[in-house]
DNA sequence: TCGTTTTTGTGAATGTTTTCACAAACTTTT
DNA sequence: AAAAGTTTGTGAAAACATTCACAAAAACGA
């Protein structure tokens, strides 16, 4: 599954001064130490924050006879990606990586799980039970990612009481002052466009600080709260403009928002 | 919803000879005149692909009493773009916009559904008919987009036979043939991480071209077949990020993937 | 111990996307 | 009919992201 999205932005702070080689233990990647604790340096990149994951759950998904190392190159030829873009990925949230030997599995996943903050229990609600609502709320998967949702919302009197995967179905006149009571920072909308600025306010009003959005619809919210809208129909627009104008066979290798290449072509096949 | 992805890439071609201000019958944004009919001029940047639905549906949902036309700063103002963006964007598909007047709303909303292909009936399968894949085939506002579900698959005997939202569910072993003999040209894959790879080389045996993947994995296709992978856990990575690092209530407008923000700052506010 | 090999990490170069600044064009007003 | 005021469209500049090329470090072997 693929997302998109955003926070705010400030400008990179990159001393240009700096000497091209520091000793390891000063110049970490982008991390620095502070209080013993390794940190990011303030700045990733949008792309690099969304394949960053990806790489969480290649490295989740190996065999479990494969070695406790593995290198760039591996995971770049696993995933279809540059190998210095993957290096440069890493560099940006572990220090792990040894030269010859490559990156010790379990301690990259420690840090991409630590950097992505999978760690942290963020404790969620879902807002529409329609049939998308139904489907997440019935997905247990979430969990691996460090997200709980703890109820679900709805209008409907008839799903109002009920448990759906144990999580229990609340009015959501309530959506508000729940949110504030138990404090839930991440609100998920699966309201039709027509409700979703409206649960949107009641979120923000409640103290939600995220938004993930499956509303069609661009949303407006306090400062401080970050709107991610999940967006099918731009999936689906690159697929269907792929059957538009290669509807002859074209070479074509596989291609999604992680690999590297940048245009879309409009006939040519070389 | 959001969506990232991708095609493969050609060479810009851009005439660097050519002069500033050619007369506007000649050059016509991105596009040019063939046959009559005005093309893409070859050349679309798969961000502006994704952003033309966005704006496809923000005019679709415009109130019935708006004005017959709208500027770029009008648009851009609502879906929290730059103006520019907007214009160039559109520029790439359309070439309606009329200096004082702005853009007609309808003549745009064809010229991207032109563009976008969602005139044109594609003619999908579903398969896994698990909780999104029920879901995704009880939606029944993929027509919007041009897209028609005409049947879904999947291993499971009690679900066999049946039909859900009108779509009768055949086992997974017709899957090849029934997409050869139908004509089906995308698949959606909403079935487990480990059946994916066999399922999508059973799409591309049936000759299908585009294939949407919700399974958290890479998939291999062969050349000429798309694969977009939906990716949940990007989206997530964006929103865990964003509550892990602005724990205190900073400044911060909505953000998505279409907006023009770029860097992911990780401790000042500004 | 020292050289060889492999792999990380990154400055610089390249490529892409967005933003800026402004010419052109259309409408309205005088 | 001409001038004024908007709004489009785009070249050029700036910002951003990826790739290239290579220095440094670790492992291994002689």
């Amino acid at each position: 599954m693929g997302f998109v999205f955003f926070a705010f932005y400030r400008y990179l702070f990159i001393d240009k001064t700096r000497p091209k080689w520091m000793p390891a233990s000063e110049r970490i990647g982008n991390l620095r130490k502070e209080g013993g604790m390794l940190m990011a340096s303030g700045n990733i990149s949008r792309l690099t924050l969304q394949r960053l994951p990806t790489y969480l759950s290649y490295l989740r998904n190996l065999p479990e006879d494969s070695p406790p190392n593995i290198s760039a190159a591996a995971i770049a030829a696993g995933l279809g990606l540059g190998e210095v873009q993957v290096r440069k990925d890493i560099a940006s949230v572990s220090n792990v990586g040894k030269p010859k030997t490559g990156y010790p599995v379990s301690a990259l996943i420690q840090d991409l799980e630590h950097f992505l903050g999978y760690g942290v229990c963020n404790r969620a609600v879902l807002v529409g039970v329609g049939n998308l609502g139904l489907a997440l709320l019935s997905y247990s998967g979430f969990a691996e990612y460090g997200l709980h949702i703890i109820a679900a919302f709805d209008v409907n009197h008839a799903l109002i009481g009920s448990r759906i995967n144990q999580k229990p179905v609340l009015p959501v006149e309530q959506l508000s002052s729940f949110c504030r009571e138990s404090g839930v920072q991440l609100g998920i909308l699966t309201v039709p466009a027509c409700a979703a600025q409206s649960c949107c306010n009641a979120l923000a009003q409640g103290g939600v600080r995220a938004v993930w959005s499956f509303a069609p619809v661009h949303l407006q919210a306090p400062p401080g709260v970050l709107v991610q809208r999940e967006n099918m129909a731009s999936s689906l627009a690159l697929l269907s403009y792929h059957l538009k104008t290669q509807s002859g066979s074209l070479k074509e290798s596989e291609t999604n928002s992680l690999a590297a290449e940048k245009k879309i072509g409009g006939k040519s096949n070389g």
